[in-house]
DNA sequence: CGGCAAACCGTAACCGGTTACATGACGCCT
DNA sequence: AGGCGTCATGTAACCGGTTACGGTTTGCCG
């Protein structure tokens, strides 16, 4: 029935249970012949030893939590991809817990985590400060990714969307676009807001006297279709249409063209994250390298574990500007 | 430091451990004014149980492990999604684990989720039967997600790859194509495979004497659009073409319609999978219900888990013929 | 050959919960 | 009043590991 105990292998092997957590992880101070004899013994009865157990001794479960929103497509998976990465070379496990937009779920899977986890990663774009530092364990350390900006003593990794906006609305007038519309992510979102107000300011500092358009969005293709739409319908005139994600912008791009528009003669197109399909379609937009993101996410929470000291940096990702056929002058 | 452990809530209620524990669970046996002593210490003192002491003592983690192969895109999250909405509906966590192609990291993975989870679910495309027979802890319950279709004794859900193929390849005949090619997936992947002889079989069926053609692809757009490519090229005439996944199909209608081949007009296309971009961009093919899935698969082991007794059901999944405009009449 | 240090190994305490069993208080019946 | 059952509560064993501590063996030296 249940697998083989530490206990099951001691008899076994005619050792001492001491000895044979000793041998199995490696302390020195036993003898070779009995060293081997444990570890013959542990081969053949399949021995793994239990993690809870050991965790619950060790105080050191060997697991991160993690905390996301409920993210779509490419860039949940190149995410979690990127944290597996690390957490599995790094010996880890990874707890993965998807809350939807209640803040209060995001509090009862923090809490599911006590002890089970040594270390949290957090995506918060839509917590308040408030309810993260009520729902985060004090005992655990804790990285926040895209949280509220207020939040100076815990670890975080922020996207830097005010310099990336800045680039593309620089890239998009440089290649000569002087009606340039933003398409918005949804409301109360970190990252969308963000870029919003960055991009009103560029704006305002690279074509002084333009009004700034900004469109409501949801981070969905048909947010971008919809602007496709009422652009192709003459709603009004512009020559460049900046979405807040890729998916709006694909969705902006394809309704564009069903409309009989010319990409990127008429309008070009951008968008922010670089997924893989932007890529493929040929959309200028920025590139986030998001998997290395869960990767140093991962790996900052690990370092403090592994006795490197409290880390309260505040990380600002840096994205790219990648140009395509979609903005091409 | 560390959060408060029962011991400490005793202290604080002035009771011993054991009436904790039975007050926090709701064991009935206990004095009302007791109980409540007892939850007002647990508030105070922001107590949350160890779930790692808790689960060594019942034998029950209310975890369950997942491992999942290199996938990318919608249908990792989509996948995701839906299993941990069940998980957490049912109050047990969700630890992930993706492998690469190596069934070498399948087992060291399975392995590190000894004593941590309490049932498993595993999707292995590419697995042979002896290697998951050998990797499966014995104790667990498991579930395995498009394996081998050997394995009789073990909980599984395939995909009704051939009958899904069957339809597809019906539905091309039926709205005039003739010359059907395949853009079959990586080499030892099962539902690839299955898809590929299912192919066969139905054009066999359908256009007797006619030679089906099979060319080789690797789920990635790429694949797609080199198949474009050589169709433009004139390599081989054709007038449909079914990709194997929807990412190729998406790839090959890019590289037609790019190279000026009008779809649906002179060639059709169709994938599989249904992701939301197929849906978007118009693409026929076979629908997936894949949080569905996810959820399925959870839910099954979770029953095991909570006295349904043994699950060896091997159930096939059926697909969904979603007719789209690029295999319009 | 006796003595001592070093190497090896076993016993038991501990991590933080759950729970079988023992204990004690109380009420009720005869 | 004594005996008994019931209920609340505490004590201690247990889950499966790790490890401090102490005992035994071994080897080496004078």
């Amino acid at each position: 029935m249940g697998e083989a105990t530490i206990r099951d292998v001691a008899r076994h092997a005619q050792v001492s249970i001491a000895s044979v957590s000793r041998a199995l992880n490696g302390l020195g101070n036993v003898r070779a012949e009995t060293r081997e004899r444990v570890i013959a013994a542990a081969a053949e009865l399949g021995y793994v030893p239990h993690a809870g157990a050991r965790s619950l001794s060790l105080a050191r479960a060997h697991a991160i939590g993690v905390v996301l929103p409920d993210l779509h497509g490419e860039f949940f998976s190149e995410f979690v991809r990127g944290m597996d990465r690390e957490a599995s070379r790094r010996g880890y496990v990874m707890l993965l817990s998807v809350m939807h937009d209640d803040s209060e779920q995001a509090a009862v899977a923090l809490r599911a985590m006590r002890g089970r986890v040594d270390g949290l990663v957090v995506m918060a774009p839509h917590l308040s400060e408030g309810m993260l530092r009520r729902a985060l364990p004090t005992a655990l350390p804790a990285l926040i990714i895209n949280g509220p900006r207020s939040i100076a003593d815990i670890a975080t990794v922020r996207l830097d969307n005010a310099t990336a906006t800045e680039a593309m609305v620089a890239h998009l007038v440089a290649t000569g676009r002087r009606r340039i519309v933003h398409i918005a992510g949804p409301d109360g979102n970190i990252d969308a807001d963000e870029r919003a107000t960055a991009f009103r300011a560029s704006i305002a500092r690279h074509l002084p006297g333009t009004e700034p358009i900004v469109l409501p969005g949801d981070f969905a293709e048909e947010g971008g279709e919809a602007v496709a739409r009422a652009v192709a319908a003459g709603e009004f005139a512009c020559d460049a249409v900046f979405a807040a994600n890729d998916m709006m912008a694909l969705g902006c791009l394809q309704g564009l063209r069903a409309a009989g528009i010319d990409v990127p003669g008429q309008v070009a197109v951008a968008g922010f994250d670089d997924i893989p399909l932007a890529r493929y379609l040929g959309v200028t937009t920025m590139r986030v390298r998001i998997a290395e993101l869960g990767e140093e996410a991962i790996g900052r929470v690990i370092n403090v574990l592994e006795g490197e000291g409290a880390d309260t940096r505040a990380e600002l990702h840096q994205a790219e500007l990648v140009a395509r056929t979609t903005s091409a002058g």
